[in-house]
DNA sequence: CTGTTAGCGCTTTCAT
DNA sequence: ATGAAAGCGCTAACAG
């Protein structure tokens, strides 16, 4: 920026060495056939003067914005910060920016949310749907422009977009399997918004390991909520008023199933023993809790890269016009004392 | 986007009601004289024909982006994720759009970010500085452009730009006294790169504590590491092998604290009555340890919210220049068992 | 209340 | 290897 407050142009650069404004956009975009000395003199004096590229008028005359969105429901969990943290390297070192919103888990903000990915003409758009999402009609029109767009974790069919996520199924069938094996038989199932393929998924994971062993499924150990920590504590006294008292749990995450076995432990009740407790996630907060908690490991970090990375491709092979394909990330059942009863 | 491939531009809704580009420009921002009718009707015209709002050209051609650039040394951390969380939302309900990137700890990051954040133009700068940054020059061309730059946590002096932090020299020194009062004679300390004001403030008051109980000063109880959770298992180690054996630890931060306290209490140690602890952030985590960790709340949530809400005033209050006023926001020590040896 | 016009700063043919 | 010129889509005087 000049002194009298205004910002440096190409043509003041232009006009101080007397060549051309072209020339100097070539020059500061290494353009092959620009004279060696004369782009080292134009770096120099844009230096100097204390020059800086304006990305608005770039992109208005190139029609592209090098910036890709990002809308989640929140930015604040353990597992969608890791996320954000492994797009954001994977962008970051690809010359991309990054535009990112949370839908604060509402539709309503998602769309609007939306919008303003399209004011800034984002050029892909990267999305974990907001827990009462019902439609998604409003990325329709980055499918109709061409802009990719890519779920990660919390998904939904759309076209061709590439879902990217791990199995929840076989997950949640596995963790089950797992408690049953360990002597559990009524085996409480916490759970969120079945609208949302995770919850669905690992729910009718549940459902099916119950089936292959042969127990039935009893609609009233299942419990909807949140999946919050106060929902878990919550959840811990509809539990200890069960009758007969439940001998496992089974939480869609690891947060819920912490608190909530915090609380019964507190209620005297001791684990594994009388109840084993298995959550989602491998926060963290899992090995440090006691005892130790089972779970499955999933992790964030990953899944940002690998999406950010199909992101990126998508964008610089323009040749690559591979058919979208999704990607099923693995996931490991990690056994802990808090299920742990042989 | 019409079918052709290209965008839909406010020439093309003029041309379609046979009006001038100015008035549907005026029309679709709601400018006070233009006829409701022709309102209603652009903006009806506009929704039919698949318009989206070019930012990029609003954008260059009034000089400003409505966008907010946030640095950070790391996006997946518990404090820092809610930090964002609480940023994004206050901006967000602003109408202005968020553009985040890590320095990933290291200046030389940091410096290629406010690099990109020059070319996209950001109104204003939220900034929490790397570890090892060492001079914020980086920093000064955002000055010059007069585009509002303020540090939060991690800060530093920068010709008048707000710092919004809490005070670290109080709580620490608060938290030592309390370890000193519960009978705490040698008390190690383990802390972060005094670069950083955060740690620096915190060993200061943890000196000015021994101090002022004629406890002295012992330089081999200091532990400097980065403080994650695998150097607080490193820590435990060092601490096991002091003798005679320290009876108080005071981490600068929750992670580095809990990790170091599973490690000494899996030798044996009994915690609080041969070691008691004590941490720093309040993270979710210190109520699931056992003992439950003594700590200083200081939530980001609400810090995210005061700078970016202090952000949108500079931007918004043309008026106000008021001169950059700096933030220290309340902390407050929580007493909990892994500190409790009375 | 509406239209005309002149850019914002950059890129990119098309010339030379 | 360099220059001339047009235009990306929008806004804001200014004029009426």
């Amino acid at each position: 920026m000049a002194d009298n407050g205004k910002d440096i142009t190409i043509y003041d650069i232009a006009k101080k060495l007397d060549i051309s404004a072209a020339t100097v956009s070539r020059g500061l975009q290494d353009h092959p056939r620009v004279n060696k000395n004369t782009k080292k003199l134009i770096r120099k004096t844009a230096e100097e003067m204390g020059y800086h590229f304006n990305s608005f008028a770039s992109n208005l005359r190139k029609k592209k914005s090098k910036v890709i969105g990002v809308i989640v429901p929140r930015l604040n969990s353990n597992f969608m910060s890791d996320v954000i943290a492994g797009i954001e390297k994977v962008v970051n070192n690809a010359n991309y920016g990054l535009f990112i919103s949370q839908s604060l888990e509402t539709m309503q903000r998602e769309i609007s949310n939306a919008d303003a990915m399209l004011n800034n003409r984002v050029e892909g758009l990267l999305v974990s749907l907001a827990y009462n999402t019902t439609d998604v009609d409003h990325f329709r029109e980055f499918i109709r422009r061409k802009t990719p767009v890519i779920f990660f974790d919390r998904v939904t069919e759309l076209e061709n977009c590439p879902l990217i996520h791990i199995d929840n199924f076989k997950a949640a069938y596995e963790i089950t399997l797992h408690l049953i094996d360990q002597g559990c038989k009524r085996i409480v199932h916490i759970t969120g918004n079945l609208l949302r393929n995770v919850y669905k998924d690992r729910f009718d994971g549940y459902k099916k390991a119950l089936e292959d062993r042969g127990i039935p499924f009893d609609d009233s150990l299942v419990i909807v909520n949140d999946l919050s920590a106060a929902a878990g504590t919550v959840a811990a006294q509809q539990i200890l008023q069960m009758t007969p008292l439940p001998d496992g749990v089974f939480s869609s995450n690891d947060i819920c199933a912490i608190a909530c076995m915090l609380a019964v432990k507190q209620a005297g009740i001791k684990i594994p023993q009388q109840l084993a407790f298995a959550g989602f996630n491998n926060d963290p907060t899992c090995c440090v809790v006691e005892p130790n908690l089972t779970t499955v490991n999933y992790k964030g970090y990953e899944m940002g890269e690998v999406a950010a990375k199909m992101m990126i491709n998508y964008l610089t092979d323009k040749d690559s016009v591979q058919p979208a394909h999704s990607v099923i990330l693995r996931s490991e059942l990690l056994v802990r004392e808090s299920s742990l009863r042989k």
